[in-house]
DNA sequence: TGTACATCAGTGAACGCGCGTTCACTGATGTAC
DNA sequence: TGTACATCAGTGAACGCGCGTTCACTGATGTAC
């Protein structure tokens, strides 16, 4: 039953990226298969090249959906004090264990970033420009201060990663609250 | 000229683990393959298994070897005084640009940590103690000052994470730069 | 509005390729007497 | 110390497998008249 309109094929696109986000931060990038992905997509592997150029292509696009996503409850407060709450409220999810424990609906710098060095200039360019406009939306939230929103940024990610290593639960515990205490350090700091 | 004397064979298996742990922070776990690793350690790859069980045996040996060299330098220090500098040189090495730009001898943690939760029991063992043993040797530096330790390397490993995400020269430095202030703020705050 | 035809979203078999692993083999090394 | 033999580090061809990508095909969709 082949040929769907162009709403349906729009449709069919975007379920692609949606699916591939998730298990690119949960699988990794090379470890994910177009065929497995499609499949997880409701399609057929042969379908894929009426989307995407490459898999590379779709890699880019998925990084660029799912950094947008996870930064859009962030970006929604407009007054000061509705700015800061938000921000508390995402350094508490993000230093949460339902983050650590699903990377696949987590932050995807976290999950993928440190796959850049090594990514097609495609892929790097896309994680760039995701890790830089994380730090914007992160400084607008903290009344600009660039300095500040890098520095917790490291701390978020690097807590992240930390507390993925550790398999105790006992460890990821600490980790996290060891995070949580520095990520409110630099929040503060201002 | 086969059959090499058990020293050559202990040499061989040094070299192969050597080079293994090089090239998997260059280029990655999944993309780095078991032939070329033994042609880079000069031997053909049919006797990779008389020194290893599997490709996940080495990789778990890789690590676990890259990560006790990376502490060397600051297990080294016994007195307070040559601890603070050590840590501090430390510190100064690992947010730099040349560690951001040369993953092959770099720390482990940052360029493979992430792979962690999709890795096999073995490899998530290697990063799992790999990691408490660096916050361990961390903390010792700092007087043990556990929590601090914990903070002070997630902001080490986030940084490196973040610089190495972005392609510009200048934003690297500036992250750097935020990352050495964030440090030292941690290191001193006990 | 109806018809004829080009387009193209999606299918599933097939491609070449590189991977981890196995295996028969070689001949220097290590050992038992 | 010398000899006979088992061991086994390293070789290179071969294996099965899954990958990204291509392709001929189908038939509903979109378009031109």
């Amino acid at each position: 039953m082949p040929r769907k309109s162009q709403e349906e094929k729009a449709r069919s696109r975007a379920r692609i990226v949606e699916v591939a986000a998730a298990m690119f931060r949960e699988n990794g990038i090379a470890t994910t298969g177009v065929a497995d992905l499609m499949k997880a997509a409701g399609l057929t592997h042969g379908g894929f090249y009426r989307h995407f150029a490459s898999k590379d292509d779709l890699v880019a696009a998925a990084i660029s959906h799912s950094v947008s996503t996870a930064l859009a409850e962030l970006r929604g407060a407009e007054e000061p004090g509705a700015r800061a709450k938000a921000l508390k409220r995402y350094i508490d999810r993000y230093l949460s264990e339902e983050h650590v424990g699903n990377p696949r609906d987590g932050c995807p710098l976290a999950a993928l970033g440190p796959e850049a060095p090594r990514s097609s200039p495609q892929v790097s360019k896309a994680l760039d420009e995701g890790s830089a406009e994380a730090v914007r939306v992160l400084a607008a939230a903290m009344d600009g201060r660039r300095e500040a929103a890098s520095s917790l940024m490291a701390t978020l990610l690097g807590s992240v990663v930390m507390a993925r290593m550790a398999s105790s639960h006992q460890c990821r515990k600490r980790i996290l609250l060891d995070g949580q205490r520095a990520a409110l350090g630099i929040v503060e700091s201002g």
